[in-house]
DNA sequence: TGGTTGATGTAGGAATACGG
DNA sequence: CCGTATTCCTACATCAACCA
């Protein structure tokens, strides 16, 4: 009996002694609302539930935009980019912000699709490719040469061939026409990637690009000039005619006639030549290809 | 004035989906 | 089946509104 007392007694001064002990052991329980010493801190210093600056909620769904990831992986492009600034965002956070703000990730993959191509200067980069078009059941081969500043139709005429002679030929008669590009940039067909070619370019110190293979929209200005140029000449049934004066007609009409969007409405011609602004009372409406090809001329 | 409570925003781990 | 990516869940800090 005596000794069932004295383990009672000691079990229970054990269980208040650690009890008491505990006090200073263990971490004090904080009220659910305490003024902590992180409340006094600057604002500028990072907190984790600090909502996050408008900023990096416009770089996360820039980056979700563009690389069509999830959560976890734009976080961690995000956090790779300005993580080390102390900006770091979670998988969470960017997974709220993808699942809400679709319509706005939407707008911006469109915005970022239309986004207009980079302006260059004028006569530095000429866009060279080759085409064919069909005249009397044949098919007849064309060079164009755009340039990429301006949009102006450097060249569009029939070739007799392929060959590196006939290409430097046209290629020297523009040089003579509308002066030295510093690059000329074409797709890796044969004919643009003989030596003979590369080496004359080369003598004449222009530096000859190549886009990547199967990488037409590389050298776009030039295969959308032939785009706009072929839907219009499907539109007309050519038999008997001469192919060179057509080509020079369509080349008069857009680099004189059409305007770009891209240009802020300005044609080729009046970007090349540096003119801003039309004198619209001189105006003249023309019209070729049976009025395929249309608009207002407006002279010097 | 100071304590309580619910809302908000966030990080990180767990669970789940998916593709090779 | 395994590794990786995505989605969901939970804990936590802070703030504002409310109340005694």
């Amino acid at each position: 009996m005596l000794l069932k007392l004295l383990i009672y007694i000691s079990f229970s001064l054990l269980l208040v002694l650690t009890g008491w002990f505990s006090r200073f052991t263990a971490k004090p329980a904080k009220p659910f609302y305490a003024k902590s010493i992180t409340a006094n801190l600057p604002t500028q210093r990072y907190c984790k539930n600090r909502k996050k600056p408008q900023w990096v909620v416009d770089k996360v769904l820039y980056l979700a935009a563009i690389s069509g990831y999830g959560a976890g992986k734009v976080a961690e492009l995000f956090n790779q980019r300005y993580g080390h600034n102390g900006d770091s965002v979670g998988k969470t956070f960017v997974y709220y912000q993808i699942k809400n703000q679709q319509y706005q990730i939407r707008i911006l993959r469109r915005d970022i699709k239309h986004k207009p191509p980079r302006t260059l200067p004028v006569n530095q980069t000429w866009g060279m490719d080759l085409t064919t078009v069909t005249l009397n059941k044949q098919q007849k081969l064309v060079l164009g040469i755009v340039d990429h500043g301006s949009r102006l139709s450097i060249a569009l005429r029939e070739l007799s061939s392929k060959h590196s002679d006939v290409l430097l030929l046209e290629i020297c008669q523009s040089i003579k026409q509308f002066g030295l590009p510093k690059f000329i940039r074409t797709d890796n067909e044969a004919c643009f990637n003989s030596w003979w070619l590369k080496s004359c370019l080369k003598l004449l110190g222009i530096k000859h690009q190549t886009t990547k293979v199967a990488s037409p929209w590389q050298n776009g200005r030039i295969e959308r000039f032939f785009g706009t140029f072929k839907q219009k000449w499907q539109q007309l049934n050519f038999n008997q005619c001469d192919l060179q004066t057509e080509l020079a007609i369509y080349r008069a009409w857009y680099n004189q006639i059409r305007t770009h969007q891209n240009l802020g409405g300005l044609t080729p011609a009046e970007v090349w030549q540096g003119r801003q602004n039309k004198n619209a009372d001189q105006a003249q409406w023309v019209s070729a290809w049976q009025g395929v090809l249309c608009g207002y001329y407006v002279p010097d």
